[in-house]
DNA sequence: ACATGCATCTCAACACTGTTCAGATTGGAG
DNA sequence: CTCCAATCTGAACAGTGTTGAGATGCATGT
């Protein structure tokens, strides 16, 4: 706990575990860079020789976890029962991660959640929204999803799920149950599909809409 | 500005106002209760007097604007534009009025919609949940949405709903033309309504879903 | 009219926060 | 072995939420 040598070695990280932990301990915002300095066993001037600011060691704790997690729904997705690489058990098995990790991190998730920390110009890889549009790329290639629908419709996948993770880790719903958070989650994915794919008039004109993943996504595939 | 009584009469909303007008300016973090008093004119610990703390002030400030922003949605689906009375048209207009406010004052929303402050104990009437519920209601009544769909299904809307205001106030989400927020509304609760109305195969006993205001409404019918 | 009670507000103080900056300490490159 | 740049410390600053003892004045009862 206490360390011996004047220089840390490795304080970047180290700080971002502690944040971590306090998140966990004392939620989203009961913790403090000195508290954290403090735990790790340095100054908390020394952290702003790693982090410009407080916002800034949120920002990089976000993007970590987030990079972390889109790694995980990644698997999930690899890894989803049901019949041998049905793009739809595959949505749903991203889904459940998605919502399983709101719920059993509910105070980093709010952290993360909350965004604005998240902009276009992070280097999240692979980013959970990334994951999710492959997923429904695959679902369009199969047939399950008529062209004119899979356009923009990760955002409407995307609200319908991130809106029942954050319910989740805010504690506005709950649970008894804890299949039942499992199941739900199937429930919603599965309803958003079934009204993607029987969308009857796609609204006319749908002018395109804009993430800044997108714009992420688009800086990548065009560097400079 | 200055006051000249030693009393000031309603310090009570005046801070409220205050905290508001900061909110917006500065973002939903980026003002303090020592601030918000000065600008009514008035020394910090008056506030206490009225708020148990900052987070009371806080969560007294989200009651207020959900029990608005509650007013104002069930206006939103009576003057709904559409074929008189369609219950669908109405639960659209609701969604836009959602997600309008969201993105007309993202600051406050962000504020409002972080959520936790919003406990089944608060007393918002009407709650923009009950307001969701009761269209729901109404869509089943009008054979729009068979029974065993109908359960449960407030969750599935409102989390794709509240996912799409949150992305939008929080900015991961934006769209250039302004047309476009409210189709893509519009999309999101018709593709939604669609796939639960199509529901194949209800999943089998699917456990209740229990939520805050569920728990609130409930008190409510039975209070004692 | 006047005193009294009580809600309301002020003042001063506490511990704590994020942030800055001059200087001490070090690992590693030349 | 020297020196540099990276890293960390110590002390300080303004500002925060919160508390408690005391001042102020409105409303009420006589």
């Amino acid at each position: 706990m206490a360390r011996e040598r004047y220089h840390h070695g490795d304080l970047r990280s180290a700080l971002l575990d502690a944040a971590e932990t306090l998140v966990r301990e004392r939620g989203a915002d009961g913790w403090s860079l000195r508290e954290a300095s403090a735990r790790v066993g340095v100054s908390p001037s020394a952290a702003y020789h790693h982090f410009a600011s407080r916002d800034t060691l949120v920002r990089a704790l976000s993007e970590r976890t987030l990079g972390w997690l889109g790694e995980r729904l990644r698997q999930d997705c690899e890894r989803a029962p049901g019949q041998e690489d049905d793009p739809q058990c595959r949505l749903i098995a991203l889904g459940r991660g998605y919502v399983r990790w709101a719920l059993d991190d509910p105070a980093v998730a709010r952290l993360v959640l909350r965004g604005g920390a998240t902009g276009p110009d992070s280097s999240i890889s692979p980013h959970p929204h990334d994951v999710l549009t492959a997923e429904l790329d695959r679902l369009a290639e199969a047939g399950a999803l008529p062209g004119p629908a899979r356009e923009g419709a990760e955002f409407v996948v995307w609200a319908a799920l991130h809106g029942l993770a954050v319910l989740l880790a805010d504690g506005l719903v709950r649970f008894d149950d804890p299949h039942a958070v499992g199941l739900q989650t199937e429930r919603v994915v599965r309803t958003t599909l079934n009204g993607l794919a029987q969308e009857s008039s796609p609204t006319a004109g749908r002018p395109p809409a804009r993430s800044a993943y997108t714009e992420r996504l688009a800086a990548r595939r065009a560097p400079e």
